[in-house]
DNA sequence: GTCTATACTCTGATAGAC
DNA sequence: GTCTATCAGAGTATAGAC
């Protein structure tokens, strides 16, 4: 309630302007859940508005209304899923006890790549092509959590709490082994057959490899 | 010198004729060289003739003197690839040292990680698109390649050589960790800075790992 | 708010001169 | 073998009726 409804100043300003009614939020959505299974598949050049249009049931210039184009439904994506991006590094607490914490990071992150596979894909895909889109947020936002884990990790290592390693090599580790599973799942499904999921056996086998890496 | 270059029957069967001179093997490779940089960064929708041509220093319409078109510039690249996928697998050799053999297939696929990085995300390209192209490689050649190296490595936990762990969730751990370093080049080099290449320390960490999970 | 029709650009591929 | 010119189709986006 902080800022006024009825107002007709919604276009000031460079921010974009709020959808109000409750349908656009709902069209909004179900356009953005389209784009995300279009776009985490083909990548940003390889979905077209077509098919993100038949995905969501509706049409193109009816997208378009709710769209300014391609690229801000493809933004909005990014927009949302670096947010949830960030969160489970944000989770790791510098009092708990090591190993405890990182295994619990590495749960986290499995368990996303198993709920959000499509995520996790739209994230490779922008990574794969250089990381255009979002090279702001991998220098400023990720870069310093980052930075600011490992050196956590260090401390832990230098008072012997766990096994020393590099602490940027064991958080790439986390970050490829757990998104391994989303992104190259088609791989996965291929080879295993179809008796399998493709997380079938991660997460045990994943605690024992770092339970044993990080034993002191 | 098996085959008579004179003759004219170069069209006939249904076999893709080989190139003869010099300088069509010279230009071929120009173009695929060029191919691979456009291709592994922006997958194949990404991808335009305009860019290889640029990249090669051709002319479009002679590319496609070259090849038949797009589709076949990247039918090439894949098969090229795949070749060399399957050679390291081929090389455990079920007779050796069980961790040293393990050992040994992890920096090979690390140093092509590292010396082929655009062939990596070449192929990290296709699965994430759902390995359209090459499924039937990945069910009917790679496939078979695992089935029968989980066997082997089953074996040498049975044996109690290594100590007990899934052989699939091993493999895929090796190829998750390898060919991060390639696929995810770009979130690594923004986040340790331009002193670092995204390699650097990545084999004694991998070493390390292993050795810790192997271990009977 | 949603649709049909359409404008305009990009891209893969071909024709034909040299 | 290589180039300029160009076509045909796909794809993004807009106009305007309803």
């Amino acid at each position: 309630m902080t800022a006024p409804r009825s107002s007709t100043a919604q276009k000031s300003g460079s921010a974009r302007p709020v959808p109000r009614s409750r349908i656009q939020k709902r069209n909004r959505q179900i356009i953005l859940e389209a784009a995300l299974e279009v776009f985490s598949t083909h990548g940003f050049r390889g979905a077209t508005l077509d098919q993100i249009a038949t995905e969501a049931g509706l049409s193109k210039p009816n997208l378009l209304y709710y769209f300014e184009g391609k690229e801000d439904i493809h933004r909005e994506l990014l927009t949302q899923l670096l947010d949830t991006w960030l969160a489970p590094l944000r989770l790791l607490d510098p009092e708990g006890e090591p190993r405890t914490e990182i295994m619990e990071y590495m749960r986290r992150k499995l368990q996303m790549s198993r709920d959000y596979p499509r995520e996790s894909r739209l994230f490779a895909n922008e990574i794969l092509q250089g990381a255009p889109r979002i090279e702001g947020f991998i220098r400023n936002d990720l870069r310093g959590q980052v930075d600011d884990t490992a050196d956590m990790l260090q401390r832990w290592v230098d008072q012997g709490r766990i096994a020393p390693v590099d602490p940027y090599h064991l958080i790439f580790s986390i970050w490829a082994l757990t998104q391994h599973y989303a992104d190259f799942a088609a791989q996965i499904a291929l080879i295993r057959g179809a008796g399998h999921e493709p997380h079938d056996g991660a997460e045990a086998f994943l605690e024992h490899l770092y339970s044993r890496l990080l034993a002191p």
